[in-house]
DNA sequence: GGTGAAATCCTCGAGTG
DNA sequence: CACTCGAGGATTTCACC
């Protein structure tokens, strides 16, 4: 019942770390013009109630070779349990993301790839795990994410 | 042009950030075996040669009132370039990714938003803003990300 | 929310195989 | 060239105001 309660000055925290995750406390508590302690009680909270889910880096998985990225709809007969549909999306390690979806299709699938020929023995593989009754698989040609563009890390001289 | 040469070593400490990417250099040495300083070289490397893009905060959307998220299928007439659709899409704030795909439609994109009635007004705007011919949208029930500490969420507007 | 001090961590130059 | 070591400075962390 109770509301995270965030407010401004936790946004502009947020906004910083979308910014930069591995920004420093005593940089974001110049930013915001608080205590460096105030800054780390804020953000600890935000984890704490649930907000901050986690930090992960941002990797370019074309520069390791994984260059084919592919979203596929999944579509199932109305007995399937979600949680079926998840399990055997999720079972593959080529699956970033699994997205459940209300009408048609059932499911939504984040894929990556090293080639057209992975993406293929994927797909075939996603079709037989479950009692899957059609894929129509999107190939991802360019992508754009917001906040992408991050700046360089600040730097002492 | 080098290639990236990314070794196995390369490999442990891109997993361990994706896991956490606020992970110390100290922890990442003792789980590798390395020194601190060996781990900071390698993981400033990955970003110089731009496997490592940067790093975020990952945000629990819904907690902050963002209860909806959705992906667009968006379809225009073989003129239109594609700098055009990512352009009008990228526009709105509310579009959280593009990706421009290889045949129909021509692009998917990710949206975050409040309510129905504000995803219903970010899809018209986009209808309006580039010579779109179709879309279809994608309403997200749950979801699921690798390396996600959260587990699929469901919700009613 | 602020302060201060201890613990920890980052950073970089110097040295080794 | 990649690694280790070590020292100085920055950052994190926590009890207390």
């Amino acid at each position: 019942m109770n509301e995270p309660a965030v407010d401004a000055t936790d946004h502009r925290l947020l906004r910083l770390l979308r910014e930069d995750g591995r920004r420093t406390f005593s940089e974001m508590a110049t930013e915001v013009g608080l205590s460096v302690a105030a800054v780390k009680r804020r953000v600890d909270r935000l984890r704490e109630i649930g907000v901050i889910t986690g930090f992960a880096v941002q990797i370019d998985y074309a520069k390791l070779g994984w260059g084919i990225e592919a979203f596929t709809e999944l579509r199932y007969p109305g007995t399937t349990p979600v949680s079926e549909i998840v399990r055997t999306a999720t079972d593959a390690p080529e699956v970033q993301a699994v997205y459940t979806i209300a009408g048609d299709p059932d499911a939504l699938i984040q894929i990556r790839v090293r080639d057209l020929g992975h993406l293929q023995q994927v797909i075939d593989r996603l079709r037989r795990a479950g009692d899957v009754t059609g894929t129509k698989t999107l190939l991802v040609l360019g992508s754009w994410t917001r906040d992408s563009l991050t700046s360089p890390r600040r730097r002492t001289p």
